[in-house]
DNA sequence: ACCTGAACACCGTTCAAGT
DNA sequence: ACCTGAACACCGTTCAAGT
């Protein structure tokens, strides 16, 4: 079989995705992924300026996939829909939330569904600075929801310690976890009605 | 002057709060933090395990510095404290985000917290499920604020896309971030208002 | 008991050298 | 033009050795 691998940016940012994706931020070194494509470290680098470069192409190529809804919907529709993809690209790619926290990238790709949400919400008769106060609190929860489920499957730091928490001091605390069963719940729809509750007030729909 | 410096884990971990606080995880290594002692990096693992037994007492101090509310005030008062206490923890020590973010760390010390606003929640009416549901949604609420804002001093990333977006097919990208000058405004009390409005309905005070 | 130096297995990145 | 190896300045951590 021929070998065609010559090396390319594509490449080396598609392979990147697949490693963050399997194996976490943490595994996806520059050494690694030269690995990985079967090539000296110092060949990338000629394709990619260096490791925030490459974060900011996987970035791009994440926030690609986020949907930006149909104009027809109503407001609550629309705003429902950019968080329920925000959500979901959240959940099949953990590492964003990790790329978020520490390096603070973006990518331009993601204009589409926040130039959707904001002109979703300034239909739904909230003025400029509600706009941006409510749009804010919507992408918050977007990253906090992701964070907190990130690192709450199996057994969790937080929730190995409230499980251990004294009932006689914390009856609320072993309450609430004690219920919660073994596998975390998925509370981001509920949450998110809460939230455009609160935003737009109950009454819109 | 003499020298009294016996290292312990109190001087380690508060040399390390102050290298965090003023630098940043990323420059609070084991090494780093061994020229702040001026002593071997070898002799700090001694006193601490390794740099997660570091990362948890640290996290320790900072969840002591969490301050429950009286029981006296009302549901919504009770949960509001909390929750700027979490915020005011979160600006002071951004550090933490990350290592919630990336460790996905815990401490006890937190239990009183999240005790009272379990409580509080309790008190306002809500049963078991939706008291896990909204103290999920606060508390991600506080983590994606701290996140976020983390990112958005100065000049952010995000902020320079939004400002060089094409006003033609992003209007309202431009709109908000136009009119939000230059400063990160605070938007923390505003949304918080929202988000208990969402969970506890407008009407409760 | 407490601290040290050398060492191991890693990082990202630069730079001169190879083809 | 594209890739490589050696090197630099870092990591966390182990382990034998010093006092």
């Amino acid at each position: 079989v021929a070998r065609l691998l010559t090396l390319d940016p594509d490449t080396i940012v598609t392979t990147a995705l697949r490693v963050a994706r399997a194996e976490g931020l943490a595994s996806l070194s520059m050494r690694r992924l030269a690995v990985e494509l079967k090539v000296s470290a110092m060949a990338m680098y000629r394709h990619v300026a260096d490791r925030e470069e490459l974060l900011l192409r996987m970035l791009d190529v994440v926030a690609g996939e986020v949907d930006p809804p149909a104009a027809a919907g109503s407001p609550r529709t629309r705003i429902t829909h950019v968080l329920t993809e925000l959500h979901r690209v959240f959940r099949q790619d953990t590492w964003v939330v990790e790329v978020l926290a520490t390096e603070g990238l973006a990518s331009p790709r993601i204009l589409p569904a926040m130039e959707a949400m904001y002109a979703a919400l300034a239909d739904a008769g909230l003025d400029l600075a509600e706009t941006r106060e409510s749009s804010a609190l919507l992408l918050e929860f977007a990253y906090g929801e992701a964070l907190v489920s990130h690192h709450d499957k199996a057994e969790s730091f937080a929730r190995q310690m409230m499980r251990q928490a004294d009932p006689e001091r914390f009856p609320h605390v072993v309450a609430v976890v004690a219920g919660a069963g073994n596998e975390p719940r998925e509370h981001f729809a509920a949450n998110l009605e809460r939230l455009l509750d609160g935003i737009l007030g109950p009454q819109h729909n």
